[in-house]
RNA sequence: GGGUCAUUAACUCAGUUGGUUCAGAGUGUCACCUUGACAGGGUGGAAGUCACUGGUUCGAAUCCAGUAUGACCCACCA
């Protein structure tokens, strides 16, 4: 039955993943084969693929597949993360879209609804990375909820806070009034706002005089608890030790002295709120001062705040400023660029908030890990990011882990006494049970004087375990999978959680395995639309990654992504890639059609070329499989995709399949066939983790396979050396083609026409390619002649002169003019090169190699001049 | 404010430790061809002061310094 001209890519893809899933080709089981492994970075449970997964998983999966090819034991552990922040605002706006309110519910209620969504809505993104082509194992898929994966974390964190290294403490903190919970400062991102800087007096007490300070914030001036001015500031020497009145609730507050005040900013006057801003924190720390919080947690204005209790903080900014206006308080307001910390999910601004947190130590832990990175143990690719890296590293500040949430691990903290001093940590409520009662002396205590504490932890909390939890590393150290699959190989994700994830990952590895995690770090761009914009969903500009596959089959999505994505660049996706992919995929797929309608005999002799076309196809299979090795040694993936595809396209359908097609109407020898179709099969494997469908087609196609011999599981073809001569012979031969086909284009001579070829050869470098120079020039006879002959069309190729006679006009001044430019380049040439080669610091600094190839070079150029000299003669 | 990286053809990018008088690729573009695999094709062109200015060197896209532009990361100046 003949072939669609057209791959059908739609109905072949679900077929073949039906069938690799059925074969339990993606399932690893630990064997005697080396492993190859890479643990997904979990997508949010509830999330959808976009453009950014894509690529990820596309890079992810080529290198799997690759693996798998070359007789790894490869496995690719998939999964989700529970993604406590954001699944928790997702299920409260549905909530509240219902009329339910967060706050009217209990925590077992909230739970119920959070797990109702997760199970709905949990699967989708691990069904899309099947329409990709992810060849994950999906046997082994995980959450980071799951109960193995909980407990997991539960117990790193007892583990920690024995240690000594987690603790409990009174902190200045990142709250986001929006989703009511504090934030690592890793969730905090800074945006550049145009603000105000408004300019307030304050009078002295028991004075008429008046301070100015300088505030962004006007509305935090009722937690105002001192004025700072520095000590050597000439201009308030007088203000020493005394008092001013905050303006509205008139409190009298102290005027304090420190040098951490910059004379040059504003007035060179501070006002202090202790509880609204790290740096004011510290001062009151230091000077000893009271600390007035005036927010309630969502943002709003508490007692303190007094006619604007209840009133939001921004709202409050704007009639504060008016009130101070009437009370003539504002002596100037300028614009001032500020920097607001926003939040990561949800983007308000972020409150500065002092609170009792759960913090990790970052500082100890985190010293194996910088130097693992420095020392390239684990290798950043790119390694710009290594800088990156070091200096957060270096820099760290201890991790807030507890959130105010309730989707997520709940700290395993119980508490017994009436504060919140009393309490122990536990991974079970029978183990709290009884330190509780042996730490407060009273034996007892039951389960019912326990409370354990409300706050959830961190969701990089467990997802910083990933590569071992998923392997049950934590619970079980020294079971078999564990042991086999860690370290894994490769982590693919994006630069932007470098530090959330990765360099978290890192130190768990070594304080849980003592080893690292993985071994090589591939960090993706951002992708981005044509017109370099981040894909976002609000600007719109991002496809439907879903529909995209639709459109240009899966395969052809994946060679969209990858044509143009070297690691930690950003990609600038178009559309047109994918369809340049799905052009690749229709190219190849007629060439096989090509090969699937040759009429075979057994007693067709093979043409004289094929043998010789074979053998040279051979050889420059052979040096792309070199070449694609070394790329992907760097990781550069889009390199080794484009030398797959000019060998593809090239060399393969363009050169090799037009040099043993046969004549039309003519059957096609069977060894010939054979050979055709194993160099194709070698094609087809290289191809494979790029475009895993259509291959697996074709091969299937080629001709009955068992399950056990399907290409996704076959070998990667062997590597072989190679001759380089006859690639370049080839080169030569393709050179003396090309001339005859630009005579041909000048002087519009039918390709149908044959032609005679006349050669003198000068240099020995093509002959063996004649018969093939003669199929695909349609030159009938080549002659090897010691003169040159008259009246025909010439061209040259390096030192060789061709002519082809041609009956009537030559246009002899065309070609007169044609040699004599040729001839002035080449003394020009030769004028560079001896230029060169007389001047004596070269002849003497320059390697011998490179003074050897000048002397070539130079040689080759005096040859050249000399026939072209004697063909212009000729001619005249 | 500190740091990292980039700047090469219309676009997206290569260009290995400095060594060709054409600085490459893919895409696009132009001309022509094309009814026996493929118009999602073929052939052949055109297209670049390698951001700028200096320096080192026999020799610089490549090394050094500075300038400009852009991107990203980090940072508590109200």
């Amino acid at each position: 039955m003949a072939l669609e001209a057209k791959y059908p890519a739609k109905q072949v893809e679900d077929r073949w993943y039906q069938y690799w899933m059925e074969h339990g080709f993606f399932h690893s089981e630990v064997d005697g084969r080396t492993p190859y492994t890479i643990v997904i970075p979990p997508p949010n449970v509830t999330g959808v693929l976009h453009m950014g997964h894509m690529l990820n998983n596309t890079i992810q999966d080529v290198l799997i597949r690759r693996a798998r090819l070359k007789g790894y034991n490869a496995c690719w552990v998939p999964g989700t993360d529970h993604a406590s922040i954001a699944t928790e605002a997702k299920v409260v706006a549905k909530l509240k879209a219902e009329g339910i309110e967060k706050g009217s519910l209990t925590r077992e209620q909230f739970l119920d609804h959070a797990w109702e969504w997760t199970h709905k809505h949990g699967g989708i993104i691990l069904e899309q990375l099947k329409k990709l082509g992810a060849s994950c194992d999906w046997e082994r898929t995980k959450f980071t909820m799951d109960d193995a994966l909980s407990a997991s974390v539960i117990r790193v964190f007892v583990d920690l806070y024995r240690k000594g290294e987690i603790y409990r403490g009174y902190r200045m903190v990142n709250w986001d009034p929006q989703a009511k919970t504090t934030l690592s400062d890793e969730e905090v991102i800074y945006e550049e706002r145009q603000g105000n800087l408004y300019y307030l007096n304050y009078t002295i007490e028991g004075d008429s005089e008046l301070v100015t300070i300088a505030t962004t914030r006007p509305e935090t001036i009722l937690g105002d608890t001192a004025i700072c001015i520095n000590p050597n500031d000439e201009r308030y020497t007088h203000l020493k030790g005394k008092r001013a009145i905050v303006p509205i609730c008139n409190r009298s507050i102290p005027i304090i002295e420190d040098e951490y005040v910059t004379m040059e900013f504003g007035t060179g006057c501070l006002k202090v709120t202790p509880a609204h801003d790290e740096n004011d924190k510290a001062l009151g720390d230091k000077h000893q001062l009271e600390v007035v919080d005036i927010f309630n947690d969502d943002g709003t204005l508490n007692g303190y705040g007094l006619h604007y209790k209840g009133k939001d903080r921004f709202e409050v900014r704007d009639l504060i400023v008016e009130e101070l206006k009437q009370l003539g308080v504002v002596s100037k307001i300028e614009q001032h660029l500020n920097k607001v910390g926003t939040s990561e999910r949800t983007g308000a601004v972020i409150e500065p908030k002092l609170s009792d947190q759960w913090f990790l130590k970052m500082k100890i832990l985190s010293q194996p890990a910088l130097e693992a990175v420095v020392n390239n143990e684990v290798h950043l690719v790119p390694d710009k990011f290594i800088n990156t890296y070091r200096h957060w590293m270096e820099n760290v500040r201890d991790w807030n882990i507890s959130r105010q949430l309730w989707w997520g691990h709940q700290i395993p903290a119980y508490y017994y006494g009436d504060g919140k001093d009393e309490f122990v940590v536990a991974e079970t409520l029978e183990e709290a049970v009884s330190l509780a009662q042996e730490k407060s002396g009273n034996p007892k205590l039951t389960k019912a004087n326990l409370t354990q504490d409300p706050d959830v932890l961190d969701t990089w909390f467990s997802s910083w375990l990933w590569p071992i939890s998923v392997f049950n590393g934590i619970l079980e150290p020294n079971n078999k999978e564990i042991n086999y699959y860690y370290p894994t190989n490769d982590l693919v994700t994006a630069p932007e959680i470098l530090f959330f994830w990765v360099a978290r990952m890192i130190i768990a590895g070594y304080e849980y395995r003592g080893e690292k995690p993985f071994s090589n770090v591939y960090l993706t761009g951002i992708v981005r639309d044509k017109l370099r914009r981040k894909m976002s969903k609000s600007l719109g500009n991002s496809p439907d990654p879903i529909e995209l596959i639709d459109r240009y089959g899966a395969d052809g999505v994946r060679v969209g992504m990858l044509l143009s994505s070297p690691a930690g660049n950003d990609l600038m996706f178009d559309e047109d890639l994918c369809k340049q992919g799905s052009g690749f995929l229709t190219k190849i797929w007629n060439a096989y059609r090509l090969i699937d309608g040759w009429e075979v005999s057994e007693s067709q002799e093979p043409s004289q070329g094929d043998a010789i076309a074979i053998k040279w196809f051979q050889n420059k299979f052979q040096k792309a499989l070199q070449e694609i090795e070394d790329h992907f040694g760097k990781y550069r993936i889009s390199d080794a995709l484009m030398t797959t595809y000019k060998l593809i396209w090239d060399d393969f359908c363009s050169w090799l399949l037009e040099m043993i097609k046969p004549t039309y109407g003519e059957p096609m020898s069977k060894s010939t066939y054979d050979s055709v179709v194993s160099l194709l099969e070698g094609n087809l494997k290289i191809l494979h983790p790029f475009i895993p469908f259509i291959t697996e087609e074709i091969w299937q196609h080629l001709s009955p396979r068992k399950p056990n011999e399907a290409l996704i599981v076959a070998s990667w073809p062997v590597e072989t050396d190679f001759d380089a001569e006859q690639i370049k012979a080839f080169e030569f031969a393709s050179e003396v083609i090309s001339g005859i086909r630009t005579i041909r284009k000048e002087k519009n001579l039918s390709f149908k026409e044959s032609i005679s070829l006349y050669v003198i050869n000068h240099e020995n470098a093509s002959k063996n390619f004649d018969t093939i120079i003669q199929k695909l020039g349609n030159v009938s006879e080549i002659q090897y002649a010691s003169e040159k002959l008259d009246g025909a069309l010439t061209f040259r190729v390096k030192s060789n002169e061709y002519f082809i006679p041609v009956a009537g006009a030559i246009d002899v001044a065309a070609e007169i003019e044609k040699l004599k430019e040729e001839l002035s380049y080449t003394e020009g040439f030769l004028k560079s090169v001896q230029g060169k080669l007389k001047n004596e610091r070269f002849v003497n600094n320059a390697p011998e190699q490179v003074v050897a190839m000048e002397r070539q070079k130079e040689a080759d150029a005096l040859a050249k001049i000399e026939t072209l000299k004697a063909s212009l003669q000729g001619l005249q």
